[in-house]
Formats: C-alpha cells, structure tokens, sequence
DNA sequence: AATATATTCAACCTTTTGGTTGAATGTATT
DNA sequence: AATACATTCAACCAAAAGGTTGAATATATT
C-alpha cells in the first residue's frame, strides 16, 4: 500500500475529537469496547464505527476474549504522521536561504 | 475558538494528499493559486477549494496583488499538531521510564 | 433452558467533502 | 475599447462521514 494512503487514513483517523479522546484513554491501558464509550454522549455504536476507523489506521489493535474485544494502542502510525509533519514544519528552519525567498517573492511581485 | 476545533481543522487540512502536496510546494516558496494548481490534473476550480481549505487551518496566508493572489506557507498550526501527536504516542515511554525510575529508587533504599 | 450482556450488522438519514462545469468579477494588455 | 488572464462564485453531483435505531450473533450467567 502506498506510503501516502498509511498517512491518509493515520491523518483521517486523527482529525476527529472523538477519535482521538478514544486513543487517548488507550494509549493509558487496554480497555473493552463498552468501556471506551461510556464516557461518550453517543451511541455505542457511533463509538463502534469510530473504533473501526482506528483499525483500520492501525492506531488500534483489537483482541477477542469470548463475548470481550479488548482494544489496546498501538503508537506506530504516529511516526509516520511525526515525520510528516517535522520535515513540512522546519522546511525554512533547516535552510537559511530565507533571504532568496523574500527576494523572489519581490520579485515575481514586481513583474 | 476551542483548541480541539483547531487541531480539528489542522489535522483534517493535512489529511488529504493534494493538500499537503500544496502545503509541500508551499513551503519552498510563495506562488499564485494558477502556479500552485499547475502539476494537478484537477481543475483549478477543485485546487482553489482546498487552498481555502487550508486558509481556515491558517496553514495558508494569501496576499492579493492585482488580479494575482499569492499564497504562502505557515508552520505554526503544525505546531499544536506535532504537540498532541507527541504527547500520545510518547505516553508509555515516559511512564515506562518513570516506573523504571520508580523501581530503581527503591532498590536503591533496600541495599 | 431462559435471560442478560457484549458486540456487530444493516438500513437509513443528514451533512460534508471533493470534484465538475459555466458564469461572474476584477485586473492587465493590446 | 476589446480582449485575455487570474480568480472566485454558484449550482450541481456522487460518494463518504458521522450519526441514529433495530435486529442479529455469540457468549455468559442464573
């Protein structure tokens, strides 16, 4: 799969304050599906549907004990996520040709 | 404006591949919306939604001249981005620390 | 065996998203 | 003044997102 599409969905998983609340409560322990949505005002299965998002952005492992689905964190996608955002935010940090793009920014104003 | 509603529009901002394909030839410099649509095989119309897109993130400024609009980059909305995602997915390397921390002092106290 | 609990599946609904095309607006150029 | 260019606005469309309710499934408990 695509480098792009990992970062896609680990990104489309994160841009929801629910989603991110659930990881979150995991990422302080594994927790059964229930559990994770009690403290929302939305229905268990608004919350289920959210879970499966994670799934499927790896945020989120499952692990079935009979009736139980335990859900644990899992931190990987983040780096991918981290380094995105490092390398695209320190772009002008990391060069000290500023000046060039001011002046080309002039530049391309002038004409 | 809440926290959580700017982290919302940041992270959801960045979870589309053609914007953060704009937001990347961004940041090596300021273009007009026609420069930035150009490597696209969408129509102009379709990039200048996402650059407004990006605007309400305020990963975008734009600077009207003439008829021309130049768009430019802002890092500091990846800010908060980077902080959350750090936070989370450092969670039990900290705690693992303190823990490790924790069961050193009092092996130290026992001898 | 009957009932309660944990979870998903399925159907539905509304809003948002990501794209299109065509027209409008404002500014340069000739 | 006529025309070209840069950009948005507006209307439309299909698909996806985020929620609901009700039924189904599988496992525990009594």
């Amino acid at each position: 799969m695509a480098a792009t599409q990992t970062l896609d969905r680990t990104l489309t998983a994160l841009a929801d304050p629910t989603r991110r609340a659930i990881l979150k409560r995991l990422s302080s322990g594994e927790a059964r599906v229930t559990e994770v949505a009690r403290p929302f005002s939305m229905s268990l299965n608004a919350i289920s549907k959210h879970i499966l998002v994670l799934e499927r952005a790896k945020l989120v492992k499952r692990r079935k004990v009979g009736r139980d689905h335990f859900l644990s964190y899992r931190a990987e996608p983040l780096d991918a996520a981290a380094k995105w955002i490092d390398e695209t935010r320190d772009f002008w940090a990391s060069r000290l040709d500023t000046l060039e793009q001011l002046l080309r920014a002039e530049d391309a104003a002038r004409k």
